[in-house]
DNA sequence: ATTTGACTAACGAACGTTCGTTCGTCTAGA
DNA sequence: TCTAGACGAACGAACGTTCGTTAGTCAAAT
Protein backbone atom coordinates (compact mmCIF):
# COMPACT_ATOMS: atom_id res chain seq x y z
CA UNK A 1 0.00 0.00 0.00
CA UNK A 2 2.84 2.22 -0.85
CA UNK A 3 0.78 5.49 -2.37
CA UNK A 4 3.44 7.68 -3.22
CA UNK A 5 4.71 5.19 -5.80
CA UNK A 6 1.19 4.51 -7.03
CA UNK A 7 0.97 7.96 -7.49
CA UNK A 8 4.44 8.58 -9.66
CA UNK A 9 3.59 5.06 -11.52
CA UNK A 10 0.25 6.31 -12.64
CA UNK A 11 1.58 9.99 -13.61
CA UNK A 12 4.05 8.25 -15.85
CA UNK A 13 1.16 6.19 -17.29
CA UNK A 14 -0.73 9.54 -18.37
CA UNK A 15 2.08 11.46 -18.68
CA UNK A 16 3.19 9.06 -21.35
CA UNK A 17 -0.45 8.04 -22.55
CA UNK A 18 -1.63 11.84 -22.92
CA UNK A 19 1.19 14.15 -22.22
CA UNK A 20 2.19 16.36 -19.74
CA UNK A 21 -0.36 19.13 -20.01
CA UNK A 22 -3.07 16.75 -21.41
CA UNK A 23 -3.21 14.89 -18.12
CA UNK A 24 -5.35 15.96 -15.18
CA UNK A 25 -4.72 15.68 -11.45
CA UNK A 26 -8.58 15.13 -11.20
CA UNK A 27 -7.92 11.79 -13.57
CA UNK A 28 -4.74 10.86 -12.26
CA UNK A 29 -6.08 10.66 -8.63
CA UNK A 30 -9.17 8.55 -10.16
CA UNK A 31 -6.72 6.29 -11.40
CA UNK A 32 -5.35 5.72 -7.97
CA UNK A 33 -8.53 5.83 -6.39
CA UNK A 34 -7.85 9.26 -4.47
CA UNK A 35 -9.59 13.13 -5.02
CA UNK A 36 -7.38 15.58 -6.53
CA UNK A 37 -6.60 17.31 -3.80
CA UNK A 38 -5.28 13.97 -1.63
CA UNK A 39 -2.75 13.66 -3.77
CA UNK A 40 -1.18 16.72 -2.35
CA UNK A 41 -0.32 14.67 0.54
CA UNK A 42 1.94 12.69 -1.03
CA UNK A 43 3.79 15.04 -3.73
CA UNK A 44 4.54 18.90 -4.09
CA UNK A 45 2.89 19.66 -7.19
CA UNK A 46 2.42 18.43 -10.54
CA UNK A 47 5.32 19.72 -12.04
CA UNK A 48 7.38 18.02 -9.01
CA UNK A 49 5.48 14.20 -10.46
CA UNK A 50 7.25 15.26 -13.92
CA UNK A 51 10.45 16.09 -12.73
CA UNK A 52 10.29 12.46 -10.50
CA UNK A 53 9.28 10.15 -13.65
CA UNK A 54 11.21 12.18 -16.16
CA UNK A 55 14.34 11.58 -13.31
CA UNK A 56 13.68 8.13 -13.19
CA UNK A 57 13.63 7.51 -17.31
CA UNK A 58 17.53 9.22 -16.82
CA UNK A 59 18.18 6.97 -14.60
CA UNK A 60 16.86 3.96 -16.15
CA UNK A 61 19.14 4.80 -19.07
CA UNK A 62 22.18 5.80 -17.11
CA UNK A 63 21.98 2.77 -15.04
CA UNK A 64 21.79 0.84 -18.26
CA UNK A 65 25.01 2.64 -19.84
CA UNK A 66 27.05 1.79 -16.72
CA UNK A 67 25.46 -1.83 -16.29
CA UNK A 68 26.97 -2.23 -20.10
CA UNK A 69 30.20 -4.54 -20.47
CA UNK A 70 33.19 -2.97 -19.80
CA UNK A 71 35.69 -5.88 -21.28
CA UNK A 72 35.33 -6.88 -24.78
CA UNK A 73 35.48 -5.87 -27.98
CA UNK A 74 33.34 -2.46 -29.04
CA UNK A 75 30.86 -4.48 -31.19
CA UNK A 76 30.29 -6.81 -28.09
CA UNK A 77 29.30 -3.54 -26.00
CA UNK A 78 27.26 -1.50 -28.56
CA UNK A 79 25.28 -4.72 -29.17
CA UNK A 80 25.42 -4.75 -24.60
CA UNK A 81 24.27 -1.22 -25.15
CA UNK A 82 22.05 -2.02 -27.63
CA UNK A 83 20.46 -4.97 -25.58
CA UNK A 84 20.21 -3.23 -22.51
CA UNK A 85 18.29 0.13 -24.18
CA UNK A 86 15.68 -2.33 -25.49
CA UNK A 87 15.25 -3.91 -21.99
CA UNK A 88 14.56 -0.31 -20.91
CA UNK A 89 12.25 0.66 -23.34
CA UNK A 90 10.12 -2.33 -23.07
CA UNK A 91 10.23 -2.87 -19.49
CA UNK A 92 9.48 0.87 -18.78
CA UNK A 93 7.59 2.09 -21.51
CA UNK A 94 6.02 4.93 -19.42
CA UNK A 95 8.96 6.38 -18.05
CA UNK A 96 10.99 6.49 -21.24
CA UNK A 97 7.96 8.05 -23.05
CA UNK A 98 7.78 10.74 -20.78
CA UNK A 99 11.45 10.82 -20.57
CA UNK A 100 12.01 10.91 -24.14
CA UNK A 101 8.58 13.15 -25.27
CA UNK A 102 7.50 15.37 -22.12
CA UNK A 103 10.59 16.92 -21.32
CA UNK A 104 9.91 19.84 -23.19
CA UNK A 105 7.23 20.50 -20.85
CA UNK A 106 10.21 21.10 -17.31
CA UNK A 107 11.42 24.89 -17.36
CA UNK A 108 14.38 25.62 -18.79
CA UNK A 109 17.12 24.17 -16.24
CA UNK A 110 15.63 20.88 -16.02
CA UNK A 111 15.19 20.78 -19.38
CA UNK A 112 18.64 21.29 -19.68
CA UNK A 113 20.11 18.59 -17.55
CA UNK A 114 17.63 16.52 -19.14
CA UNK A 115 19.77 17.40 -22.58
CA UNK A 116 23.00 16.79 -21.15
CA UNK A 117 21.98 13.24 -19.42
CA UNK A 118 20.87 12.47 -23.00
CA UNK A 119 24.04 13.45 -24.29
CA UNK A 120 26.23 11.42 -21.82
CA UNK A 121 24.18 8.29 -22.59
CA UNK A 122 24.47 8.89 -26.47
CA UNK A 123 28.67 9.54 -25.83
CA UNK A 124 28.72 6.10 -24.23
CA UNK A 125 27.05 4.38 -28.01
CA UNK A 126 29.65 6.90 -29.75
CA UNK A 127 32.47 5.25 -27.75
CA UNK A 128 31.28 1.88 -28.67
CA UNK A 129 31.54 2.44 -32.06
CA UNK A 130 34.76 4.58 -32.19
CA UNK A 131 36.16 1.38 -30.43
CA UNK A 132 34.96 -1.07 -32.48
CA UNK A 133 36.12 0.45 -35.87
CA UNK A 134 39.56 1.07 -34.46
CA UNK A 135 39.79 -2.23 -32.20
CA UNK A 136 37.92 -4.08 -35.89
CA UNK A 137 34.92 -5.46 -34.55
CA UNK A 138 33.63 -3.08 -36.33
CA UNK A 139 33.62 -1.94 -40.19
CA UNK A 140 35.74 1.32 -40.55
CA UNK A 141 34.74 4.17 -42.64
CA UNK A 142 31.37 5.42 -41.38
CA UNK A 143 31.03 8.39 -38.56
CA UNK A 144 30.46 7.23 -34.83
CA UNK A 145 28.48 10.14 -34.17
CA UNK A 146 26.01 9.95 -37.30
CA UNK A 147 26.05 5.70 -36.70
CA UNK A 148 24.46 6.48 -32.91
CA UNK A 149 22.00 8.90 -33.57
CA UNK A 150 20.55 6.34 -36.07
CA UNK A 151 20.87 3.68 -34.22
CA UNK A 152 19.19 5.56 -31.19
CA UNK A 153 16.35 6.61 -33.44
CA UNK A 154 15.28 3.14 -34.10
CA UNK A 155 15.74 2.23 -30.41
CA UNK A 156 13.91 4.78 -28.89
CA UNK A 157 11.01 4.33 -31.70
CA UNK A 158 10.76 0.72 -30.67
CA UNK A 159 8.19 2.27 -27.97
CA UNK A 160 5.47 3.54 -30.68
CA UNK A 161 5.47 -0.42 -32.00
CA UNK A 162 7.02 -3.23 -30.64
CA UNK A 163 4.59 -5.26 -29.08
CA UNK A 164 5.55 -8.58 -26.97
CA UNK A 165 4.90 -11.20 -27.21
CA UNK A 166 4.85 -10.74 -31.12
CA UNK A 167 7.16 -12.13 -34.60
CA UNK A 168 10.35 -11.53 -32.77
CA UNK A 169 11.30 -11.84 -29.10
CA UNK A 170 14.11 -9.00 -27.59
CA UNK A 171 16.87 -11.31 -28.81
CA UNK A 172 16.10 -11.68 -31.98
CA UNK A 173 15.20 -7.77 -32.29
CA UNK A 174 18.34 -6.52 -31.40
CA UNK A 175 20.00 -8.86 -33.86
CA UNK A 176 17.79 -7.23 -36.55
CA UNK A 177 18.94 -4.00 -35.42
CA UNK A 178 22.71 -4.93 -35.41
CA UNK A 179 22.42 -6.80 -38.64
CA UNK A 180 20.14 -3.77 -40.13
CA UNK A 181 23.16 -1.54 -39.28
CA UNK A 182 25.53 -4.06 -40.66
CA UNK A 183 27.07 -4.17 -37.26
CA UNK B 1 -2.66 39.35 -45.75
CA UNK B 2 -3.96 36.02 -45.55
CA UNK B 3 -5.06 35.78 -42.02
CA UNK B 4 -6.63 32.44 -42.14
CA UNK B 5 -3.20 31.17 -43.68
CA UNK B 6 -1.81 32.55 -41.16
CA UNK B 7 -3.59 31.42 -38.07
CA UNK B 8 -2.94 27.73 -39.68
CA UNK B 9 0.42 27.94 -40.08
CA UNK B 10 1.11 29.35 -36.70
CA UNK B 11 -1.26 27.16 -35.56
CA UNK B 12 1.53 24.31 -36.78
CA UNK B 13 4.30 26.34 -35.08
CA UNK B 14 2.31 26.33 -31.59
CA UNK B 15 1.45 22.76 -31.82
CA UNK B 16 4.60 21.64 -33.03
CA UNK B 17 6.48 23.22 -29.72
CA UNK B 18 4.52 23.12 -26.82
CA UNK B 19 2.29 20.46 -27.90
CA UNK B 20 -1.90 20.63 -28.48
CA UNK B 21 -2.66 20.86 -24.57
CA UNK B 22 0.33 22.84 -24.25
CA UNK B 23 -0.86 25.47 -26.96
CA UNK B 24 -3.39 28.41 -25.99
CA UNK B 25 -5.62 29.95 -28.25
CA UNK B 26 -4.57 33.60 -26.69
CA UNK B 27 -1.16 32.65 -27.35
CA UNK B 28 -1.81 31.70 -30.87
CA UNK B 29 -3.81 34.58 -31.21
CA UNK B 30 -0.97 37.00 -29.71
CA UNK B 31 1.29 34.73 -32.11
CA UNK B 32 -0.75 36.05 -34.91
CA UNK B 33 -1.84 40.02 -33.80
CA UNK B 34 -5.58 39.02 -32.52
CA UNK B 35 -7.18 38.48 -29.52
CA UNK B 36 -8.20 34.67 -28.83
CA UNK B 37 -11.70 35.51 -29.72
CA UNK B 38 -11.13 36.94 -33.00
CA UNK B 39 -9.71 34.04 -34.25
CA UNK B 40 -12.75 32.20 -34.47
CA UNK B 41 -13.93 34.54 -37.29
CA UNK B 42 -11.32 32.13 -39.08
CA UNK B 43 -11.82 28.86 -37.67
CA UNK B 44 -13.90 26.67 -35.72
CA UNK B 45 -12.50 25.74 -33.34
CA UNK B 46 -8.86 24.54 -31.62
CA UNK B 47 -9.90 20.92 -32.67
CA UNK B 48 -10.51 22.04 -36.10
CA UNK B 49 -6.99 23.58 -36.29
CA UNK B 50 -5.42 20.19 -34.96
CA UNK B 51 -7.11 18.71 -37.87
CA UNK B 52 -6.35 21.10 -40.50
CA UNK B 53 -2.42 20.82 -39.62
CA UNK B 54 -2.75 16.99 -38.99
CA UNK B 55 -4.43 16.63 -42.51
CA UNK B 56 -1.53 18.84 -44.10
CA UNK B 57 1.13 16.36 -42.75
CA UNK B 58 -0.54 13.69 -44.01
CA UNK B 59 -1.07 14.81 -47.10
CA UNK B 60 2.41 16.10 -47.29
CA UNK B 61 3.88 12.60 -46.84
CA UNK B 62 0.96 11.23 -49.47
CA UNK B 63 1.91 13.66 -52.08
CA UNK B 64 5.94 12.94 -51.49
CA UNK B 65 4.81 8.93 -52.03
CA UNK B 66 3.08 9.58 -54.87
CA UNK B 67 5.65 12.11 -56.48
CA UNK B 68 8.20 9.16 -56.00
CA UNK B 69 9.72 7.52 -59.49
CA UNK B 70 7.33 4.80 -60.39
CA UNK B 71 10.07 3.22 -63.12
CA UNK B 72 13.49 2.08 -61.60
CA UNK B 73 14.51 -1.01 -59.68
CA UNK B 74 13.74 -1.32 -56.20
CA UNK B 75 16.65 0.85 -54.89
CA UNK B 76 16.32 3.71 -56.76
CA UNK B 77 12.28 3.99 -55.82
CA UNK B 78 13.51 3.31 -51.86
CA UNK B 79 16.16 6.00 -52.68
CA UNK B 80 13.37 8.25 -53.90
CA UNK B 81 11.27 7.88 -51.17
CA UNK B 82 13.96 8.53 -48.80
CA UNK B 83 15.13 11.71 -50.58
CA UNK B 84 11.02 12.92 -50.13
CA UNK B 85 10.69 12.07 -46.58
CA UNK B 86 14.05 13.69 -45.93
CA UNK B 87 12.33 17.23 -47.78
CA UNK B 88 9.33 16.93 -46.01
CA UNK B 89 10.50 17.16 -42.76
CA UNK B 90 12.73 19.50 -43.11
CA UNK B 91 10.90 21.53 -45.07
CA UNK B 92 7.68 21.08 -42.48
CA UNK B 93 9.12 20.87 -39.74
CA UNK B 94 6.33 21.85 -37.88
CA UNK B 95 3.34 20.15 -39.27
CA UNK B 96 5.44 16.90 -39.32
CA UNK B 97 5.76 17.18 -35.49
CA UNK B 98 2.48 18.19 -35.31
CA UNK B 99 1.84 14.72 -37.86
CA UNK B 100 3.46 12.87 -35.68
CA UNK B 101 3.41 13.06 -32.16
CA UNK B 102 -0.32 15.46 -31.27
CA UNK B 103 -2.41 12.93 -33.33
CA UNK B 104 -3.46 11.28 -30.20
CA UNK B 105 -4.82 14.83 -29.25
CA UNK B 106 -7.43 13.89 -32.06
CA UNK B 107 -10.79 11.69 -31.43
CA UNK B 108 -10.90 8.14 -32.23
CA UNK B 109 -12.24 8.18 -35.61
CA UNK B 110 -9.63 10.76 -36.92
CA UNK B 111 -7.19 8.96 -35.45
CA UNK B 112 -7.55 5.77 -37.09
CA UNK B 113 -7.94 7.69 -40.13
CA UNK B 114 -3.91 9.11 -39.69
CA UNK B 115 -2.95 5.49 -38.50
CA UNK B 116 -4.67 4.35 -41.79
CA UNK B 117 -2.66 7.04 -43.80
CA UNK B 118 0.90 6.04 -42.07
CA UNK B 119 0.07 2.70 -42.59
CA UNK B 120 -0.66 2.91 -46.58
CA UNK B 121 2.44 5.35 -46.55
CA UNK B 122 4.45 2.92 -44.85
CA UNK B 123 3.29 0.22 -47.35
CA UNK B 124 4.87 2.22 -50.61
CA UNK B 125 8.25 2.09 -48.22
CA UNK B 126 7.69 -2.19 -47.83
CA UNK B 127 6.80 -1.70 -51.62
CA UNK B 128 10.00 -0.96 -53.01
CA UNK B 129 12.16 -2.80 -50.09
CA UNK B 130 10.50 -6.00 -51.36
CA UNK B 131 10.43 -5.36 -55.15
CA UNK B 132 14.43 -4.46 -54.74
CA UNK B 133 14.79 -7.67 -53.47
CA UNK B 134 13.59 -9.67 -56.18
CA UNK B 135 15.28 -7.46 -58.85
CA UNK B 136 18.50 -7.67 -57.53
CA UNK B 137 18.87 -4.06 -56.65
CA UNK B 138 19.32 -4.73 -52.92
CA UNK B 139 20.56 -7.24 -51.10
CA UNK B 140 18.01 -10.20 -49.93
CA UNK B 141 17.13 -11.46 -46.87
CA UNK B 142 15.56 -9.17 -44.67
CA UNK B 143 12.41 -8.43 -43.77
CA UNK B 144 10.86 -5.51 -45.71
CA UNK B 145 8.40 -4.73 -43.29
CA UNK B 146 11.00 -4.73 -40.52
CA UNK B 147 13.76 -2.62 -42.75
CA UNK B 148 10.73 0.18 -43.93
CA UNK B 149 10.26 0.50 -39.78
CA UNK B 150 13.70 1.45 -39.08
CA UNK B 151 14.27 3.16 -41.84
CA UNK B 152 11.65 5.15 -40.60
CA UNK B 153 12.19 5.53 -37.56
CA UNK B 154 15.61 6.97 -38.80
CA UNK B 155 13.90 9.24 -40.61
CA UNK B 156 11.01 10.35 -38.55
CA UNK B 157 13.68 11.08 -36.35
CA UNK B 158 15.60 13.40 -38.33
CA UNK B 159 13.04 16.48 -36.71
CA UNK B 160 14.51 16.35 -33.66
CA UNK B 161 18.04 16.77 -34.17
CA UNK B 162 19.09 17.45 -37.99
CA UNK B 163 20.01 21.23 -38.84
CA UNK B 164 20.49 23.16 -42.06
CA UNK B 165 22.95 24.28 -42.78
CA UNK B 166 25.39 21.68 -41.05
CA UNK B 167 28.32 19.08 -41.98
CA UNK B 168 25.97 17.38 -43.97
CA UNK B 169 23.64 18.44 -46.81
CA UNK B 170 20.21 17.03 -47.60
CA UNK B 171 21.60 14.77 -50.41
CA UNK B 172 24.59 13.66 -48.11
CA UNK B 173 22.04 12.62 -45.26
CA UNK B 174 20.43 10.54 -47.50
CA UNK B 175 23.43 8.92 -48.84
CA UNK B 176 24.55 8.29 -45.06
CA UNK B 177 20.92 6.61 -44.88
CA UNK B 178 21.06 4.48 -47.08
CA UNK B 179 24.64 3.30 -46.65
CA UNK B 180 23.96 2.99 -42.92
CA UNK B 181 21.58 0.03 -43.57
CA UNK B 182 23.50 -1.03 -46.35
CA UNK B 183 21.16 -0.77 -48.90
C1' DA C 1 -2.32 10.80 22.05
C1' DT C 2 -0.25 11.81 17.93
C1' DT C 3 0.18 11.38 13.33
C1' DT C 4 -1.09 10.04 8.81
C1' DG C 5 -3.90 10.27 4.96
C1' DA C 6 -8.14 10.63 3.26
C1' DC C 7 -12.12 13.72 2.74
C1' DT C 8 -15.07 18.25 1.53
C1' DA C 9 -14.92 22.73 0.15
C1' DA C 10 -13.15 26.27 -1.96
C1' DC C 11 -9.72 29.26 -4.20
C1' DG C 12 -7.90 32.13 -8.18
C1' DA C 13 -6.38 31.50 -12.69
C1' DA C 14 -6.69 29.90 -17.10
C1' DC C 15 -9.11 27.43 -20.48
C1' DG C 16 -11.99 27.34 -25.08
C1' DT C 17 -15.69 29.64 -26.72
C1' DT C 18 -19.78 32.89 -27.57
C1' DC C 19 -21.68 37.29 -27.54
C1' DG C 20 -22.89 41.95 -28.99
C1' DT C 21 -20.69 45.56 -31.10
C1' DT C 22 -17.72 48.46 -33.96
C1' DC C 23 -15.22 49.79 -37.86
C1' DG C 24 -13.71 49.76 -42.32
C1' DT C 25 -14.49 48.25 -47.32
C1' DC C 26 -16.96 47.22 -51.16
C1' DT C 27 -21.05 46.98 -54.06
C1' DA C 28 -25.60 48.16 -55.85
C1' DG C 29 -29.29 51.38 -56.47
C1' DA C 30 -30.81 56.17 -56.65
C1' DT D 1 -21.73 60.59 -57.94
C1' DC D 2 -23.50 59.79 -53.77
C1' DT D 3 -25.36 56.90 -50.56
C1' DA D 4 -27.43 52.57 -48.22
C1' DG D 5 -26.51 48.53 -46.61
C1' DA D 6 -24.36 44.11 -46.51
C1' DC D 7 -20.09 42.07 -45.21
C1' DG D 8 -15.59 40.48 -43.16
C1' DA D 9 -12.72 41.07 -39.44
C1' DA D 10 -11.48 42.43 -35.15
C1' DC D 11 -12.60 43.95 -30.52
C1' DG D 12 -13.55 43.60 -25.30
C1' DA D 13 -16.42 41.33 -22.07
C1' DA D 14 -18.29 37.57 -20.32
C1' DC D 15 -19.73 32.67 -20.38
C1' DG D 16 -19.36 28.09 -18.08
C1' DT D 17 -15.89 24.78 -17.20
C1' DT D 18 -11.69 22.88 -15.81
C1' DC D 19 -7.28 23.59 -14.14
C1' DG D 20 -3.71 23.09 -10.16
C1' DT D 21 -3.66 23.93 -5.58
C1' DT D 22 -4.71 25.07 -0.50
C1' DA D 23 -7.20 24.91 3.90
C1' DG D 24 -9.70 22.75 7.36
C1' DT D 25 -11.81 18.50 9.21
C1' DC D 26 -12.19 13.91 10.67
C1' DA D 27 -11.37 8.89 11.06
C1' DA D 28 -8.13 5.28 11.40
C1' DA D 29 -3.72 3.51 12.53
C1' DT D 30 0.39 3.76 15.49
Amino acid sequence: MNTREDVVAAAGRMFARYGYHGASMRELGREVGLLASSLYSHIGSKQDLLVEVVARGEELFGASARRAPTDGDGRERLRGLVAGHIDVVLDHRDEVRTFLNEARALDAPLRARVVEARNRYEESFREAVRDGMEDGSLPPGADPALTSIFLLSILNALERWFAEPGRLNRRELAEEIMSFASL
